[in-house]
RNA sequence: GCCCGGAUGGCGGAAUGGCAGACGCGGAGGACUCAAAAUCCUUUGCCUGAGAGGGCGUGUGGGUUCGAGUCCCACUCUGGGCACCA
């Protein structure tokens, strides 16, 4: 497609620029009113594609949209740059990581510039450097120090595929790896854990104060998933001074209690078993403890594996409620790490209850009368309770409060609140990630590597396979060590932390990354906290966007980050995904369009502006035969600007006609239209108001009569003003082109509309009879409901159609309408 | 199973309870051209009619209202999140 200028020459001219002259750099005692725009820290895979094109898109308008309002926009650059694709590719090319990753590096950064995406690059953080990686290990300290970081051995995920552990984060709900695919399995090591736990409550309450999308802030509730319920002893029945202690958020439904359950790693499950049913317990103990997470907790299973999947103990409980005698069983339906582990089960008002009851013969008793006509197995929802003793009669909330002061009162029972959300499990056993600073001495135990010694690197020449062992740990060198304590022989750590840590602060390095003594100064980098609008992808809804929200809470109270806001993320927006073939289009699935190829045809400010234009920004984008001839579109109302601007087939008239007002009465309402597009993240009908404009500006102008030219000048400058931050380099160069001696558009301030012109001295209104559209008169804005009726009924087709009949009723809604009902 | 979204022309999508389909893509016709490309102009929801016009129309069925794509109830399909968490 034949331009009317050379896109690439002029897009490079102004990146050069921009680079060059620092536009983009901003300090941090800047005297303007501060803002602060980020776009999720991005792992370096290469060339962007078009997810990173869509995001940096969006965040780079932000940033040009801010500045041009006055603010001072920090706007930073950095690499999550640590991460299992380097390892690998590493390992296949037989190189290092870091050769891999720094390649990478410079590949993507050229692809942003290419964008004409504009950052602080002064202020550039990649994980792998160490100068990031010492105050990261500094962090870990700090956390250790503190009681938030802890070693223990756990049940973990182990995924075969990566031979490394995952955090229950990177788990999918099938049992999968969330990143290799692979099944996962389970495996009981020694690992480090942060106590992302103790801050449960401030996460799931802080919630509420953000002003991100719904959807976000609910999965976000449901990981951490509170529920509030009471904790009590059910006594043994052979010996009275002995109790299973279990966890329920239905006490009301106790009467109904027809046995309990242990989980298989109950601490009491072997003085409940008795010596009949030893051998039983014994299998489904090894069979539970063997089976992964996915087989134990598949709801799939069929009725013969649940049966396998319980045994009785042989021994009785007495249920508080009523003093009967309940058996007590051991299933893997019960989980050892919620709750106390083990629950007491009602099967006519749980569904696993009632599944499990129904398969090992047990009896149920309802205690809340079902609806009509309730044809079911469990019923859980609201109703009147039966067969409850005291608790007869009362609706569910009540016999929940009276069920739990009698457990309080009779059975030790203690009001209780659990969540779903587990520690966070930070050990990798890979290489390329940041090594955890601890030693490990016979003598002295864990050991942290003392603060002036940060940060460890690892050794170049390691060997790293997929063995399953962190290739650190096979590094003799870098082992083997002396005790900062005693001096003695000691091993050092050879698990490196999970790459989140990596990307929950890099954040607040970005607001002061010159510091030397520590990881950031909280007084520089209050100045910016919190983010004002953090943007990227929904596949970050839950995992980095929980783990930043703990850390920095975190590291305020190590002291690492005193006085700073308690949420990092003020304002999140995520961006929809690219799909090809209904399926996310991603370098890992090999379905990538490569964004180069449109740089060569449309320019980055054609592609920029599809990608503006193509949809709302949250929504999905399917990228389908169609979708070249949209962005061939864009790049049509870029030339359409073009040609306009430099007068091509316009006719100037010398007077100022009320035409020409009405053109620059519409730039105006358009300044309030694309204002308020950006404002609320509608870039699609920003764009849209902008191309009706451009439609309505060149017909004037190129119209017989013509237009006057310092009303078409003042038009095209006001829209140049207005498309800047979506198409910055045309936008530079035209400006440059129309004013060579001032500053460039993007040091314009943002347009404010004129009141005076954006009012409208006639509207049309609707007239309508029985609420069907008739006909159509010219009125004022203003027009009284006395006057507006008078004309609709004097309207010539109205009079024709009423026929001498007298209207029913009158609704009038001047200007807008009236509608006559007969 | 539970919790959120969503459903509008051939397509992507617009529409504070008040003109449904802005804007763009695609299609049709025309101008320019020896011709093509590019560009420009006209037209384009469906049905019906020579035309003026008329009828129908926002997943389905009800409801509220002078008036519903928009609000309420029930359902269908679809996308996503969570899923033995007691």
């Amino acid at each position: 497609m034949a331009r009317p200028f050379n896109v690439t020459q002029v897009e490079q001219k102004w990146q050069a620029r921009w680079l060059d002259e620092g536009t983009y750099e901003v300090d941090n005692d800047d005297p303007r009113e501060r803002y602060y725009a980020l776009c999720m820290y991005p792992y370096p895979s290469g060339t962007a594609h078009q997810g990173h094109i869509r995001n940096y898109t969006f965040g780079d308008l932000v940033v040009r949209y801010q500045t041009m309002k006055g603010k001072a926009v920090l706007s930073p650059f950095g690499f999550d740059s640590f991460g299992l694709p380097a390892e690998n590719a590493a390992i296949k090319a037989g190189s290092h990581p870091r050769l891999f990753t720094d390649a990478r590096m410079v590949e993507l950064k050229n692809s942003v510039r290419r964008l004409g995406a504009v950052y602080d690059w002064r202020r550039e953080v990649f994980s792998h450097d160490p100068r990031y990686m010492r105050w990261a290990q500094t962090i870990f300290l700090r956390f250790l120090k503190a009681g938030l970081a802890y070693r223990a051995n756990a049940p973990v995920n182990w995924c075969p595929g990566c031979a490394t552990v995952l955090a229950n984060e990177q788990v999918n709900a099938d049992g999968t790896c969330d990143r290799s695919g692979d099944l996962v399995e389970r495996k009981h090591l020694e690992q480090w854990f942060f106590k992302i736990t103790d801050y449960a409550d401030e996460l799931l309450n802080d919630v509420d104060s953000l002003e991100w999308p719904e959807r976000v802030k609910t999965m976000q509730r449901n990981w951490i998933g509170r529920s509030e319920g009471v904790e009590f002893d059910l006594a043994l029945a052979v010996d009275s001074s002995k109790s299973l202690r279990v966890f329920t958020t239905r006490p009301d439904t106790g009467f109904g209690v027809t046995y309990a359950v242990v989980a298989p790693e109950h601490p009491l499950l072997d003085f409940l078993t008795t010596d009949d049913e030893r051998s039983r317990v014994q299998a489904l103990v090894e069979r539970a403890s063997q089976a992964s997470e996915l087989e134990r907790t598949s709801s799939s299973d069929s009725g013969a594996n649940l049966e396998k999947r319980g045994a009785f103990t042989g021994s009785f409980v007495i249920n508080p409620f009523n003093q009967q005698p309940v058996p007590v069983y051991v299933a893997d339906y019960v989980l050892g790490n919620y709750g106390t582990g083990a629950i007491m089960a009602v099967p006519a008002e749980d569904e696993r209850d009632f599944a499990f009851a129904e398969i090992h013969g047990l009896p149920v008793v309802r205690t809340i009368a079902p609806p009509e006509g309730f044809t079911g197995g469990a019923y859980s929802g609201e109703g009147v309770h039966i067969n409850s003793g005291f608790l007869d009669g009362l609706d569910v909330a009540e016999a929940k409060e009276r069920a739990t002061t009698y457990l309080e009162e009779h059975a030790q029972g203690l009001r209780k609140v659990n969540y779903r959300l587990r520690d966070w499990l930070v050990s990798r056993q890979r290489f390329w990630g940041c090594p955890i600073p601890v030693v490990y001495c016979d003598a002295c135990g864990i050991v942290p590597v003392p603060e002036d010694q940060l940060p460890v690197l690892a050794p170049d020449d390691v060997v790293m396979d997929k063995s399953g062992q962190s290739p650190l740990a096979t590094h003799e060198g870098f082992r083997n060590t002396t005790c900062p304590h005693c001096g003695g022989a000691a091993r050092r750590e050879a698990d490196t932390m999970d790459t989140f840590t990596d990307s929950s602060w890099y954040f607040l390095r970005y607001a002061d990354p010159f510091t030397e003594g520590q990881a950031f100064d909280p007084v520089e980098v209050e100045k910016w906290m919190p983010v004002d609008q953090y943007i990227g992808g929904i596949e970050h809804a839950i995992l980095h966007l929980l783990y930043a929200r703990f850390y920095l809470k975190a590291l305020i109270d190590t002291g690492v980050a005193p006085g700073l806001p308690r949420e990092p993320f003020k304002r999140l927006f995520t961006q929809g995904m690219i799909r090809l073939d209904g399926s996310k289009m991603s370098k890992s699935k090999g379905n990538l369009i490569a964004p180069e190829k449109y740089y060569e045809t449309v320019g980055a400010d054609g592609l920029r502006l599809f990608h503006l234009f193509v949809g709302p920004p949250a929504d999905d984008v399917d990228w389908t035969s169609q979708t070249e001839d949209v962005i061939e579109g864009c790049a049509r109302f870029l030339d359409r600007i073009y040609r306009l601007s430099q007068y091509d087939e316009c006719h100037f008239h010398t007077e100022r006609t009320e035409g020409d007002l009405e053109v620059l009465r519409e730039v105006h309402r358009t300044i309030d239209k694309v204002t308020d597009g950006l404002e609320k993240w509608s870039y699609n009908t920003a764009v849209a108001a902008l191309m009706e404009l451009l439609n309505t500006m060149s017909k004037a102008a190129r119209s017989k009569e013509g237009i006057n030219q310092v009303v078409l000048d003042e038009c095209l400058d006001l829209f140049m003003r207005l498309l800047a931050p979506m198409a910055p380099h045309i936008t530079a160069e035209l400006w440059e082109m129309r004013h060579p001696d001032a500053s460039s558009v993007h040091a314009q301030p943002w347009p404010l509309a004129d009141a005076t012109l954006t009012a409208r001295a006639l509207v049309t209104m609707v007239l309508q009879i029985n609420g069907k559209l008739k006909s159509r008169i010219e009125v004022s804005p203003d027009v009284s409901e006395v006057d507006a009726i008078a004309a609709a009924l004097a309207d010539a087709t109205i009079v024709e159609l009423m026929a001498g009949a007298s209207p029913q009723r009158v609704v009038a809604v001047p200007p807008r309408l009236i509608n006559i009902i007969l």
